[in-house]
DNA sequence: TCTGGGGTCCTAGGACCC
DNA sequence: TCTGGGGTCCTAGGACCC
């Protein structure tokens, strides 16, 4: 009966993984110790004030990311501290991530050194998910030089929480139909959406366990969370998670911001602090053809308390000029606030963010696609713009590059 | 141990318009 | 006369993520 075969094998091809979330391990420090092999296998902890990222051996010894650098050198006496060095974890990032484009188009930047895959359809040409992802392990280890996990899923959140369980340097399945078994065991902490203060809650109702969440239903959730985050959590607890990989997304606001101690601060100074900001973020805007209308000024005050204020323009702009004078009302009026509670950071962000210079299509990647890719990227290209009329010629007729969210300069 | 810089999304009230 | 409902935009704050 070879009827019975092709039916089974179609089966069980459309309900494979195809989803890849690979996240480089202990990014920055892991480039260090590329960089400069007395540091490998040793404690290393990048950024003096707090850790921006720590060595797997610094971790060991109890170091975390964004811990204040007293503290990780008191848990960590032996722990080489460096200086960040922005500009190697940028280009060691674009080497990462040209390895992802050369293995699918449909690659979602979700940070400097995390993105998920849809690989759907390349099996004939690339072989299984799994294969694939096996393959990208090598090809980042060979290429760049760098450990990185990968996590193989039907859906962008399980596929993300296989990566988080498989590190480092690992690579984990989670097979369709075992993802339940898979998800069920583990903390709350575990789902997207859960931080300090949703996690303290959670706890305080006996929910420690992704199966326990799942098991209190969604009305006590909502009721408990608010509508968007009980529908939300409930949703990941089932394993629900319908979001595609989205290829090409563009950022929603520039912003720049920094610490400016404990100390008293002057108007003159804070001025020329706002200033500076001000550039750098205009300066990225214009750098990467965008333009904004909404300019927020955010403060942070001795006693740790945070503050915004806000100010939309009539029209969009790249120009400090117009946006250093947005920034200069919002801070005179935020005057009295400043002044009664001590300001220890200045940020500085635009939002409503609009290309500059008209109706610019983001198209996401290059004509050498796998066809059947090709089709998937039309059709979330025709989704996002509103395109239906977009075709794969009209695709494969352009050429330009990703514009890569939250990359330094 | 009190700490960096870059983001996203959701909520809620008020203004304003139809 | 003072009473409806619905929608969008703006502002501010909070939670969360890497």
């Amino acid at each position: 009966m070879p009827g019975v075969g092709r039916a089974c094998e179609r089966v069980f091809v459309s309900s494979e993984p195809t989803i890849l979330h690979a996240d480089l391990d202990a990014f920055y420090a892991s480039v260090e110790q590329r960089d400069d092999p007395s540091l490998r296998g040793r404690p290393v902890i990048v950024g003096g004030g707090v850790v921006l990222a720590c060595s797997y051996e610094a971790k060991a010894r109890g170091v975390r990311t964004a811990m204040g650098g007293r503290m990780a050198r008191a848990l960590c006496p032996d722990a080489v501290v460096v200086p960040p060095r922005m500009e190697a974890y940028s280009g060691a990032s674009r080497a990462v991530f040209s390895v992802f484009s050369s293995v699918t188009p449909l690659v979602e930047p979700i940070s400097i050194d995390e993105a998920f895959l849809d690989v759907a359809g390349l099996r004939r040409i690339a072989g299984s998910p799994p294969e694939i992802a096996a393959r990208l392990r090598r090809a980042v280890a060979d290429d760049v030089g760098l450990p990185i996990t990968v996590g193989v899923a039907g859906t962008k959140f399980l596929a993300k929480v296989a990566s988080r369980v498989a590190k480092p340097d690992g690579l984990l399945v989670v097979p369709v139909g075992g993802e339940l078994d898979f998800l069920h065991p583990l903390p709350v902490e575990v789902l997207w959406g859960v931080g300090e203060v949703t996690s303290r809650k959670l706890h305080g109702h006996g929910v420690t366990t992704v199966g326990d969440l799942a098991a209190i239903g969604g009305p006590t959730l909502e009721s408990l969370l608010g509508r968007a985050a009980g529908r939300h959590l409930d949703a990941l607890a089932h394993g629900r998670d319908p979001r595609r990989v989205q290829v090409g997304r563009r950022r929603l606001s520039v912003g720049a911001q920094r610490a400016l101690g404990r100390d008293p601060i002057s108007p003159e100074r804070t001025d020329a602090v706002l200033i500076g900001l001000v550039e750098r973020v205009t300066r990225r805007m214009r750098r990467a053809g965008r333009t904004g209308r909404t300019v927020t000024l955010r403060l942070r005050f001795a006693d740790f308390g945070r503050a915004t204020r806000s100010h939309t323009l009539a029209a969009a702009t790249d120009e400090t000029d117009a946006v250093l004078a947005a920034v200069r009302l919002l801070a005179a009026a935020a005057g009295p606030l400043i002044a009664e509670r001590g300001l220890t950071m200045l940020g500085v962000a635009v939002g409503n963010l609009d290309d500059a210079g008209g109706a610019q299509l983001e198209l996401p990647f290059a004509g050498d696609a796998h066809p059947h890719a090709l089709d998937v990227a039309v059709d979330d290209v025709r989704e996002r713009y509103g395109l239906s009329a977009l075709t794969r010629a009209t695709l494969l007729g352009r050429d330009q590059g990703l514009e890569m969210p939250m990359l330094p300069e």
